[in-house]
DNA sequence: TACGCTATGCTTAGGCG
DNA sequence: GCGCCTAAGCATAGCGT
């Protein structure tokens, strides 16, 4: 039988379906592939599917976190940029003193506890940490999260 | 002239390197959309280029940061799974802890400065904010975050 | 179910306006 | 720089294994 034009719409037939998907999947990530380096760009895709048991993450999970923490940043950035009002100061004013406080984490980048609860608060994640940095500091971790503990109380009780 | 093979390399010439992108970008896109359609599924594409003044985020802003915190979700529960070791078992309590933080938060959901902090904390941005929420708190953020200053220097010096 | 094959439709490099 | 055009090269549907 000969190839026809491919309806698209959903494929019912589900061995198909999942035919489609593979192949597409390698296909889609090898586009992804040249385009990258073809331009030099910097780009990433997640992808959810039943036919995975992990959601497929290109070009890798760290890398994508990178991409994905770039586009945060800047859309953010943007948003407040963009706003002139009463609102807009406010929000400013957070990025600014987030800025601040970030810029204040880069300079203590050797204090591996501030870095640990860092990534942990951005939810970053725990996978850009040196080897070794998370053992033996149970104490000093679980001390440290009691404080933001006290903290939210704080400004619930203030509040 | 025939067209010929496609060298998969940076392409040096500036307006080739720059059609290419735009034209590939579309292909990409296109293709994107063509696998979610075809196999229903729920996938997500960020593009960082030189050509385009804001990140390119298929398939739009919102659904891409549903499919990433669907994401972080998922990997963050994974890896905590499968981890059986002494580091395993850090990550593991450092899970717990956080969910506690953030089921704690979740109580104090009333507390609009708790809102706010929090998502500033965890980047999620400050859009799913109800209106107004903003306002008239300046003075009680800029408060809260000198509150995270210390925090963070305490972090250091004790380390 | 996944993979290899091949014909066919689609993508896109190169050229032009 | 962008969009259109055409043909060369690629992706992939349908089928067999």
């Amino acid at each position: 039988m000969t190839r026809s034009k491919v309806n698209l719409a959903y494929i019912s037939n589900d061995s198909a379906r999942r035919n489609t998907f593979r192949r597409r999947k390698s296909g889609l990530m090898k586009k992804a592939e040249e385009i990258t380096r073809l331009c030099e760009i910097e780009a990433c895709a997640i992808m959810f599917s039943p036919y995975d048991p992990e959601p497929v993450v290109w070009p890798s999970p760290l890398q994508a976190q990178q991409v994905i923490s770039r586009y945060r940043k800047m859309s953010s950035l943007e948003q407040s940029k963009k706003l002139v009002n009463q609102e807009g100061f406010t929000r400013q004013m957070l990025e600014k003193t987030m800025e601040k406080v970030t810029k204040k984490q880069k300079e203590n980048e050797h204090n591996q506890m501030t870095q640990v609860m860092y990534q942990c608060l951005y939810g970053r994640g725990l996978d850009n940490l040196p080897d070794g940095v998370l053992n033996n500091m149970s104490g000093l971790i679980s001390q440290n999260l009691r404080e933001i503990e006290r903290f939210l109380q704080r400004s619930h009780h203030n509040g």
